[in-house]
DNA sequence: ACCCAGAAATGAACATTGTTCAAGAAGAAA
DNA sequence: TTTCTTCTTGAACAATGTTCATTTCTGGGT
């Protein structure tokens, strides 16, 4: 959040602020295909041009809103908690339930807030244009999340070949869920969804550990 | 292809299937964003108008380019052989392999012809315009050729839980080859994301094998 | 050969978008 | 107040999908 010097909120950043939490409702009502410039103008009550005074372009401003997902995202997952069972259950099937847990908590935010989590994945720049290094950073830390729970889990393997299988099992996961929501597939019943992810997810882990 | 009443191709029809393949060879050079009217009618050798003489409008072009990516994706999934191991391997053994294979077929696919394959699920019709039900059907064979292997491998589920078990698989897979080949997150050494997958999908079927 | 009706093809013109920038408004300094 | 600077604006431009009046072609009848 951008403040001038003495630390006042700026103009602009509350017009950004204001372009930001805009173009997210317009993404949420409607995908992110419908997010045009002039609606956007007049939904953040500014002219056309202001945008572009805050933004290189819109592109620029997905990526902000690119970013602002993944934080809720990312503060969706960080508020899960799984019953503990008292130290009766061995670490190995505790990290399993954190696993499967934090699964299902990608899944529910993906359910719930469809339309920007898919704008997350289905937005691309222009060729030749990098993604920002700081949205790539975001986006790693969704795998560390993965990554940390797997110590227990195959501790056969280095840790190298950790973060390869977090960013798998991150991506089977992913998979799951962009295919279970893909209407032009039929969507499956939620609960349904829900339990083929919770389902694979443990025979990975257990046919991961097997091997 | 359309053939008038006597056999010999149409005009129109040529026409179309010039299209499709101009298409297609646009997309792959540069990804289906860059696929514009102009350039393509230019490269089809055709009139900016005669576009919409055979298509209703570039979308309905993109869903028949998608119709023929998937019809190559059948027939590369459908050329993979498995060298048999001479009745040695359990009828479990050989069903694992062959789901392993199909699974790197798929892969291969994909990254051998990256732009149509991601324009398969890239592209996205306009709000309430409906997925035409052939191409429905054509994504649902996939699904079918995951099925067909899947009744040794877990013979105590129903043919129900089976198809459902199938469309999960498919996209477990799905999810790694996309981001896998995702630029976005730094792509994985080809080789190494041939590993993961066999990985995953051993590990999958072995852990769903002992529920 | 010629003509003509219908079909097919054409590309100029239109609508909708992202983006720019000259002109004006608002603010700061004197 | 006057002047200078900075910010804001929305008309104008460029790129693009789509339409349709006009032109060109085609085949059969004379």
């Amino acid at each position: 959040m951008p403040r001038s010097p003495d630390g006042t909120r700026t103009r602009r950043g509350e017009l950004k602020e204001r372009l930001i939490e805009s173009a997210l409702s317009l993404i949420e009502k409607q995908g992110l295909a419908s997010l045009k410039a002039r609606p956007l103008a007049e939904k953040a009550g500014c002219a056309l041009g202001a945008i572009y005074t805050v933004f290189p372009d819109l592109d620029g401003l997905i990526l902000a809103v690119s970013a602002r997902t993944l934080a809720k995202l990312e503060a969706h997952l960080d508020a899960i908690t799984v019953p503990d069972v008292e130290g009766r259950a061995s670490p190995h099937e505790v990290a399993l339930q954190r696993l499967v847990a934090l699964a299902l908590a990608y899944l529910d935010f993906a359910f719930a807030h469809r339309a920007s989590w898919r704008a997350l994945f289905e937005h691309r720049l222009p060729e030749g244009r990098p993604v920002p290094d700081w949205l790539i950073a975001d986006q790693a830390r969704l795998f560390d999340k993965v990554e940390a729970l797997l110590e227990p889990l195959v501790p056969q393997l280095a840790a190298p070949d950790r973060a390869t299988l977090a960013r798998s099992l991150f991506s089977a996961v992913h998979g799951l869920v962009l295919l279970g929501l893909e209407e032009k597939l039929g969507v499956m019943a939620f609960p349904m969804l829900r339990e083929e992810v919770a389902r694979l997810v443990t025979a990975m882990a257990r046919g991961l550990a097997a091997t």
